[in-house]
DNA sequence: TTCAATTAGTTACCTAGGTAACTATATTCC
DNA sequence: GGAATATAGTTACCTAGGTAACTAATTGAA
């Protein structure tokens, strides 16, 4: 097996991707990182921000500067929890009225990067990727 | 599709290993970005920055900074080309000599990260990267 | 209960890799 | 041949994400 190959493919494949989606989001305003912590939260109402490093596997100083410009920019809110400690996350108003158009730009940009990619072949990825990474954890 | 997880696995599983990689290097001096560099010239011989530059996917400004800490270390040359604006890359005796200890840290540490996936599913993998990666380019 | 250990978050600084703007050399076209 | 254009490489600066060292709050144990 040619594993030199396997890490070099999936490690351009990531960039590709990041690149692609980076780009996308310029208009709106938003990067990568940003999107990836709004979409978790749109999803699960509010978190921690330990809670949003577990759940994204990023450490905590990178979150806390995604964070950090989320709140300049008006789109996320720090509530501090009953463990004082602890600051809670939740989307703004104002994010959640933009939300829609940024999901449509993801949607549409991740379905352009996969669009000469059959549907099995899709789904046969997905499955081998999230059968490796459970292994690793 | 879920496409959203397939492009979040695909994210995780890039760092995880990019991780695994620098933290294995760690111990012989090396980073990641310097290793696929060597890799490259060892297994090309000698190329300009530009063709390292072509082959990795890389932008140059990055390729720079890499070459230039594996000069001050002592494991690659620039030699001025016939086209005195191109700079020709090659390694040294040095690197040659130590490069069979760095492949084997490579190859171990890619053999650990692949050991409980199933050799079938490996070079399924490949494949889908590969014919991806073909179709985005 | 108080003092040590743990935990959430921040700050400072590192590598990886991107764009924009620049320099110096080559190439092209009149 | 000389001016415009293209190309190789560098520099400056940006985001993404990592570790180490720190602060402040919480938990646990003597």
């Amino acid at each position: 097996m040619n594993t030199h190959e396997l890490f070099h493919t999936l490690h351009q494949l990531s960039r590709h991707l990041t690149n692609t989606l980076n780009e996308a989001l310029k208009p709106l305003g938003l990067y990568g990182s940003q999107w990836s912590a709004i979409f978790v939260l749109k999803t699960k109402g509010f978190l921690t921000q330990k809670e949003l490093c577990d759940y994204l596997f990023v450490e905590a100083p990178p979150m806390t500067r995604t964070i950090q410009r989320l709140v300049k920019q008006g789109y996320v809110r720090q509530v501090p929890g009953k463990d004082k400690r602890e600051k809670i996350i939740q989307l703004t108003d104002k994010a959640l009225l933009e939300y829609p158009k940024w999901e449509k730009t993801v949607f549409e940009t991740n379905e352009s990067v996969l669009k000469n990619l059959p549907e099995t072949s899709q789904e046969e990825l997905l499955r081998l990727q999230k059968s490796w990474l459970q292994q690793l954890k």
